[in-house]
DNA sequence: TTGTATGCGTTATCAA
DNA sequence: TTGATAACGCATACAA
């Protein structure tokens, strides 16, 4: 009678939907229980039936319903991170630093990417808690727009990247860029420049702010006067505002035009160094330029760029491990790490 | 007594499990049911107990499990991009292509990263199907491996994006690499070019291979001795990579050494130029380099760097509406998209 | 060592 | 218009 049972089992057609426990248990001629031991609990079933259930596996082509699994258990195995600027080789940094952890940790990555705006980063977000992801980490577009705040308030671990933000709900990862400014700033006074632009935007952007603000603390402190470190504003930091900064810059009269750039990132850096040579400039004697980053094409460059290099990687892995700590930690106290940029000086700015 | 039931669910407390339908219901004071259809079928329900339900789950921060949802469902509403190397500009044009795809069908991407590791693609893969995804695109390690026929026997839609496989179970959507590298070839020998080195690996990348093909195939057909087409043997298409390939270059005796590059991808030729430019190399005259795939780093290079350009979005787009009409339209055929290349000559080859 | 029964949170089918 | 109830596929406590 159970060779019978097993036989129909066997035969029966799965119309188009995918094997569950249930079909191998029919195959295999065992319970639904002892199937899921095969999985959970290999140690505890007989070798003869493991073997006979391992086989209908196989033969049925049985994978595991994820959705099943983490319903049951209540908790997924899959860290979030979501990216701003998918295009921008620091971020993708970042993440590689967030998934070396994420992988020790035997956790999953999942990478969403916002970029740069605000609807797509909390459509992410809303999506990212349907789905009950251990934990989230993110760059957002505005680190106080509220929907952040949500999240950590729903008690899912939340770690903000490359930003910062005092709040009592989260832990950030981010790189002094006040201090980053002031390196930039006090290279270029360093190299005689008495006339500098700032390039970069949107002012919405919190380390674009600080950036400046570090810049503008640095030209005062060295006795310069505030109107001669200029503000060129993008609207975006990205290669093609950088191009469209450099003709800006041609633009102004000579008496006004900075003999040095200090470029929010490097991609407007690289921009803005394409057009210099397009234009016929030379760099950086008609004009020294210094990016923000450091990433791997800087050096790269037309001219290399001298650039304020950031603990990528580190930052990422940081971050992972603060997330990790706050969901499995009981006593874990929010953090706020601060990593110190460092300058990195080269053809660019050196004549 | 059913206002007693209701002030008594409203101050169950949830432990820290979050709030599901069900406590919503008791919440609001109405079955499980009505709650669903205000989420599912808002126009069947009566705008006041509508507007109690949507009050009840603000209150409690509901959020739908979208476990529980898809496994009722039975689908998600999730595609993944399996990408080779997240750091190469290349693919996370790729993968912006795609997003637009899957946005305009809302559907969420996730992107998982192989890393060039066979062994995180395949872990990524089986973690796809656990998931359920509607569908699967993937730049694989290795094309032939035999996983990869294992997801599209399963059922699940799959696209090999800038990798071709001759198989019938599924599309590909790739560049014409041999083209590409004919391409490359014809215009170094048309600038004067007779020996001329590829650099690029490793081989068991077939787009590695078939570059090398086209480039051997223009050669011959130029009527050059092969052996004046010297192949330089990386283990990575990595900045890195090109850098080293510079200093075996270098070590070269002049009598054989080549006055021209044609580099596997540009993170090659970016590192080859930085190396070459270190060494005091002028470039195009004492070394001439064309790279691959245009990305938007090539142009802001040392040199601008002439490169074999593939369409980078429309490559990942066209892939994602492959994957979309295999799922849905159930006559669908599997293709083979080939793309064109084309060259964008720059600096590093014209004198 | 194996089988049975229950519930996770949701949607869908009924009946009321 | 609403409520009761049955799956979806899995893991587990408990019974055998």
């Amino acid at each position: 009678v159970n060779g019978e049972e097993e036989l129909m089992a066997a035969g029966r057609p799965l119309d188009g939907r995918s094997p569950s426990v249930k079909d191998v248990a029919a195959a295999a001629g065992v319970s639904l229980g002892t199937v899921s031991n095969v999985l959970n609990r290999p140690a505890v079933v007989s070798v003869a039936t493991r073997e006979r259930v391992e086989r209908a596996m196989v033969d049925l082509g049985f994978v595991r319903n994820e959705f099943a699994r983490q319903l049951r258990m209540g908790t997924s195995r899959t860290l979030a991170y979501v990216m701003l600027d998918a295009t921008n080789p620091f971020f993708t940094d970042v993440a590689q630093g967030i998934e070396a952890a994420a992988e020790r940790a035997d956790l999953t990555l999942v990478i969403c990417n916002s970029n740069n705006r605000a609807s797509r980063e909390q459509a992410h977000l809303a999506h990212l808690l349907e789905q009950r992801v251990q934990g989230i980490l993110m760059t957002p577009v505005d680190p106080v727009a509220p929907w952040i705040g949500a999240v950590a308030d729903r008690g899912v671990p939340l770690v903000i990247v490359d930003r910062t933000r005092d709040d009592e709900r989260f832990c950030c990862v981010a790189v002094d860029d006040m201090l980053g400014g002031r390196l930039a700033i006090e290279h270029l006074v360093d190299q005689g420049h008495r006339r500098v632009a700032f390039i970069g935007g949107p002012s919405s952007l919190g380390q674009v702010r600080e950036r400046y603000v570090g810049a503008q603390r640095a030209w005062i402190e060295a006795g310069l006067p505030a109107e001669d470190l200029v503000a060129l504003p993008t609207s975006a930091l990205s290669v093609t505002e950088g191009r469209g900064a450099g003709e800006r810059l041609a633009g102004l009269p000579s008496s006004r035009r900075p003999t040095a750039a200090f470029c929010a990132n490097d991609l407007v850096a690289l921009g803005l160094l394409q057009h210099a040579i397009g234009a016929g400039l030379k760099v950086p004697s008609d004009l020294a330029i210094v990016g923000f980053d450091d990433i791997v094409f800087a050096a790269a460059a037309a001219v290399p760029l001298t650039s304020v290099r950031q603990p990528r990687e580190e930052l990422g892995r940081t971050a992972a491990e603060l997330l990790l700590s706050e969901a499995n930690d009981k006593d874990h106290v929010h953090q706020r790490v601060l990593f110190q940029p460092e300058l990195v000086a080269r053809a660019s700015t050196l004549s």
